[in-house]
DNA sequence: CGAAAAATGGACCCGCAAGTCCAAAGCGCT
DNA sequence: AGCGCTTTGGACTTGCGGGTCCATTTTTCG
């Protein structure tokens, strides 16, 4: 990660005291931001639950709330992955696999109705490059971790080795981004499970 | 007793002038979330681009925005479908399966970084029934469509029949659903593609 | 035709939340 | 100590945009 961020690029300079209180605002932030969403989501109420000052927001971030959001959504992105682990970098046999997929299930299951990112995306804009480079390398490295688990599993004969692991990880990527769409559009979590059972089935067919 | 606050609300007195009207203003809305998104556009962007007055606005659509916002997302749920059509409602072989499966591509590919339901979606928040009301809907019809397809391909002896169509829909669904969204945050449709195209494979293994 | 209802235009209000500003602490340093 | 920096607090400004209101025009219909 690099540390020099915004869109205007200013480098800032750094303090033990300040560096934690950055955090503070950071993690308040992502929290009001996973319960009641972006859009809802005040400067005041960020202020309110880390006990700050708008003095402060704006003293870490000079660019507003963009800048804030693009921290917060940076640090649900970790999450995201981190959260699946250590289950999503160990993929190296079949019950492995489905301990994954409960895992990715109860996790969103857990989440409930608002997921923070999708939230935080459409506050900002697809097209502003700075999120755009959050969630291009949050799906890259996501596929990454599951091909990497497919190549793992042709290594030792268990999925047929003539299929494109990058094409098949990317399916099952997309199949788990749709469940989770349609589980925060619907409620229903049968989408999700079902992109994941048959996703996996389908690495097994050989 | 009786006063007309009520959200169902679904009576009301109409002209044919009057009901013109009010389509322009759904569909100029609808041409503004497109483009700018639902948190973006305000009402007196749609004032403006349907030549009407503030009046007219909560003439028709008396709870304010929300109200508009709900009729646009039920205007392009429509879309979303018939867009589709006709191959959608005719996946009786592969290759009209591969013609449905360019359809799909062809036209998120041609929509674009916005997704109008998105958009709309998170601005009303997937609480409220009415917006759980209609992407549910979506989402039933959708599937419905193409586990009818599958169902006809089972009765050809084209698909396994000991498969669960519903299942299987379910799946490709949620693939598309995922791959559109990671096109929308990133740009890129191999994820839209390869759910299509691993999960129609999916169906014709046998 | 004439009254009632609907459709229209647009000025106005108002609250909220982002962003500004400056004064006052802390804190590290020689 | 005293200087310069980061950090902090919070009052204040501002603009935007949703929503209200009413006067006027047009349509409907007996």
């Amino acid at each position: 990660m690099s540390p020099k961020s915004g869109i205007a690029g200013t480098e800032r300079p750094l303090t033990p005291k300040g560096l934690a209180t950055r955090q503070r605002i950071v993690e308040g932030a992502a929290a009001e931001v996973r319960e009641r969403g972006a859009v809802a989501t005040t400067l005041d109420d960020v202020r309110a639950r880390t006990g700050t000052s708008k003095g402060q927001l704006f003293h870490y971030f000079p660019d507003g709330k963009d800048e804030l959001l693009l921290a917060v959504a940076r640090h649900e992105s970790e999450r995201v992955l981190t959260d699946q682990q250590p289950q999503l970098g160990h993929l190296t046999s079949w019950p492995a696999w489905l301990d994954w997929r409960d895992r990715v299930v109860a996790r969103y299951l857990a989440q409930g109705t608002e997921c923070p990112l999708n939230s935080l995306m459409s506050q900002l804009g697809r097209g502003t490059p700075g999120a755009r480079a959050v969630t291009s390398e949050l799906i890259t490295r996501w596929q990454w971790e599951i091909a990497t688990g497919i190549r793992y599993m042709q290594s030792i004969g268990e999925v047929d080795a003539a299929l494109d692991a990058d094409r098949s990880a990317a399916a099952l990527l997309a199949g788990i981004q749709g469940g989770v769409a349609v589980m925060l559009a619907t409620g229903r979590i049968e989408h999700l499970e079902a992109a994941l059972d048959v996703g996996i089935e389908g690495l097994r067919r050989r």
